[in-house]
DNA sequence: CCTTGAACCTGCGGGC
DNA sequence: TGCCCGCAGGTTCAAG
């Protein structure tokens, strides 16, 4: 359930369970995911006492008092899913922190293409995961004239370039379309022939979509659920995205929503309000 | 430098 | 029913 709203809303929903507890012991069910899990995973997280969880990008951050930040990217399928004491692990459990208050939090992603890492708290922005990383959508650092330095020249279609973490980090292949057709802007459209005007209003757009996708809770594709058990619903909320043939809420449907493939991943956009 | 494609994995749904 | 194929919310690395 990996885009930044999702992401946003495991990390709200971690916050109240593990800030303040102890994590009393780690299960650490394999030796890698994507990357091999990092040394000293289990002995330095073990005893340690969450202080606090940010999230920068798609990766949550678990934040120990020990001066180590546990991180967390959930890939493609990844999960993590609160169980009580006395729950039994199940295929494509990875990683389980059992805390003090009896509750265990388990980390399962059926594809592996996760990542948990450690990192010491004074090197978190150095770090080799988030150096390169573009400002947060939702911060002030990503404005129009950011999103136009970052734009220029490039020929790469504009779907794909805001997808690209470098230029703003959060933006996944579903909130992609979606701001696109908000925008009003074709998705083919070659990134730095877009004037200033409309690259304000897709700032905007990105901005938007990802606010209201946070407020429902995130997008529940394939009937997953977040960290508390209950559904995001933003899903039910998407203007394009897995809406292919279908007639356009905007203009009426004399219009048809079209799939094409960029990249790679599937785009899905109206040809009647999107130019 | 850029862009494109493949690779990493498992599971599910559709078509035959 | 069962098999095969395509597809899935991300990132990285190699090749052109």
């Amino acid at each position: 359930m990996p885009e930044l709203p999702e992401v946003e809303t495991v990390c709200r929903g971690l916050a109240p369970v593990l800030v303040g507890q102890v994590i009393v012991r780690a299960d650490v069910r394999r030796k890698d995911l994507r990357k091999p899990f990092p040394r000293g995973l289990k002995t330095r997280v073990e005893s340690a006492q969450v202080t606090h969880i940010t999230r920068r990008a798609k990766y949550i951050q678990v934040h120990l008092d020990n001066g180590y930040v546990l991180v967390i990217h959930l890939g493609m399928s990844g999960r993590i899913v609160f169980h009580p004491h006395d729950y039994r692990p199940q295929t494509h459990d990875h990683f389980i922190l059992h805390m003090q208050g009896g509750q265990q939090i388990v980390l399962n992603d059926p594809r592996r293409f996760g990542i948990v890492d450690l990192v010491a708290a004074d090197d978190l922005e150095s770090h080799v995961l988030f150096s390169h990383l573009g400002p947060e959508p939702l911060s002030n650092g990503f404005s129009g004239p950011v999103l136009a330095m970052a734009l220029k020249g490039k020929k790469a279609a504009i779907k794909q370039v805001i997808m690209d973490q470098t230029v703003v980090v959060g933006v996944g292949n579903i909130y992609a379309s979606e701001a696109l057709f908000m925008a009003g802007i074709h998705p083919e459209m070659p990134a730095g022939a877009i004037d200033a005007g409309r690259l304000e209003t897709l700032v905007s757009a990105i901005k938007t979509v990802l606010k209201k996708a946070i407020k429902a809770g995130g997008s529940t594709l394939r009937d997953h659920r977040q960290a508390n058990g209950e559904l995001g619903y933003f899903q039910h909320s998407f203007s394009v995205y897995d809406r292919e043939g279908q007639s356009c809420g905007t203009c009426g449907g004399r219009h048809k929503i079209q799939r094409i493939v960029q990249g790679g991943r599937a785009t899905y956009f109206c040809p009647q309000c999107q130019k």
